[in-house]
DNA sequence: CCTACCGATCGGTAGG
DNA sequence: CCTACCGATCGGTAGG
């Protein structure tokens, strides 16, 4: 990989995968922009925007990035995003809806492989971390940026969350009945558990000496441990 | 408390402490602000001012809210701010490197009161679970928006953290020299039980039926099991 | 895909 | 503490 664009460093703000750079420069001759569609190579398509857009918005934040930045990523002008997208909050509605659903169907398919509140909350948790490791900008996107989503994107969101968050509860709460957890408050246990895997996408540094899964492993571990599993 | 406006709501985004708002009105037969000094009662401070900005930062995040947002919190005008400040990142600036300040303090006091890893673990844990239910405003803006620190100070809230990241990791390493303590990796213990009582101050409601030392208890038992405390 | 341009708003300053 | 005002930048549109 000759420019390391695709290389993701250690520190929160520095770390994130940059976005794509087209090959395509300005004629210094003209001083004229080439016309992408004249010459050899891909289009700018909507998944670069988005891509980039990911990118900065992990980085800076939703108001902390303007689409200035995003077309200067994709190598366009400002005007020309707007082939892609339909507005700037456009963007952000299909970076955290489309992850608020992964997260939500990775979830139940979890559940799905078996029915014992101890495994299920194995896996859920393992996949929890996973997701957080692998899909860190969009991870850190909907973290700190769900609450600038215009309505009604923003109550669909809250609602995905909170069936996120109801599920995984429930979990817990079954293994306590079963009696293969024991804790002060399903509820408390519930929020740890998953703000501990969510924060994973703060750190997590797929350069560095702990893969995805061993991440994983250690944080279902913890889980296991917080819940009293017996 | 009439006006209510420092009864704290559940929800995130909507539950935090409004900014005081002054008595004083809009003269509506002449339409000109009464001058503040001619009339009784306080003027507007710079803690007034802070107190505002930092109710909107944590709500609306730190390019989510514009000073004249502030500034109408306070019921001023708002070049009349910079009479109590020098830019929009040094009320950021205030606000977050006091927090970390005093988060490092608090532990290195919860750290002296005794040489035992457990016992260090115990009161360091409880005493941010509760710093983070007490001071949410604070903690979410230091979560959300350190980022944006201007040179130097991003490298100087930086620095705070990782000193109470490593300090922590130090006294999990320590307990785990002891015997009193088995973890895979006390790095990632660590990061699981510092990012498990940062986030309290993203769900954390003072009106609700747990107090902030029974949320600290809680969470103190959840640290004690991640870390495997015999 | 571009250039040219829009109104709105931003943080901040001058001057009283 | 205010009014008046600054240049810069914002998201977005018109028109080709």
């Amino acid at each position: 990989m000759q420019d390391g664009s695709r290389h993701d460093e250690p520190r929160l703000g520095a770390g994130l995968r940059r976005p794509r750079l087209l090959s395509v420069e300005k004629n210094m001759t003209t001083g004229k922009h080439l016309d992408r569609r004249s010459v050899a190579g891909p289009t700018v398509t909507r998944a670069d925007v988005r891509d980039a857009a990911l990118t900065l918005f992990a980085l800076r934040g939703f108001h902390g990035t303007s689409l200035k930045q995003v077309a200067q990523a994709v190598e366009l002008r400002t005007p020309s995003l707007y082939n892609h997208i339909d507005s700037k909050a456009d963007l952000l509605q299909d970076i955290v809806l489309t992850t608020l659903v992964e997260v939500n169907d990775e979830f139940e398919q979890a559940l799905a492989f078996d029915e014992d509140p101890r495994g299920q909350l194995e896996r859920a948790t393992h996949i929890y971390v996973l997701h957080h490791a692998v899909h860190r900008r969009e991870a850190l996107v909907v973290n700190q940026d769900t609450q600038h989503l215009p309505e009604p994107f923003l109550s669909e969101a809250q609602a995905l969350r909170r069936r996120h968050e109801r599920r995984f509860r429930q979990v817990i709460a079954e293994g306590v009945d079963a009696g293969q957890f024991e804790v002060p408050s399903a509820k408390l246990a519930s929020f740890a558990v998953r703000e501990m895997c969510v924060s994973v996408a703060r750190w997590f540094d797929a350069a560095g000496p702990l893969s995805a899964t061993d991440v994983a492993d250690t944080y279902t571990l913890h889980a296991l441990r917080l819940v009293g599993a017996r």
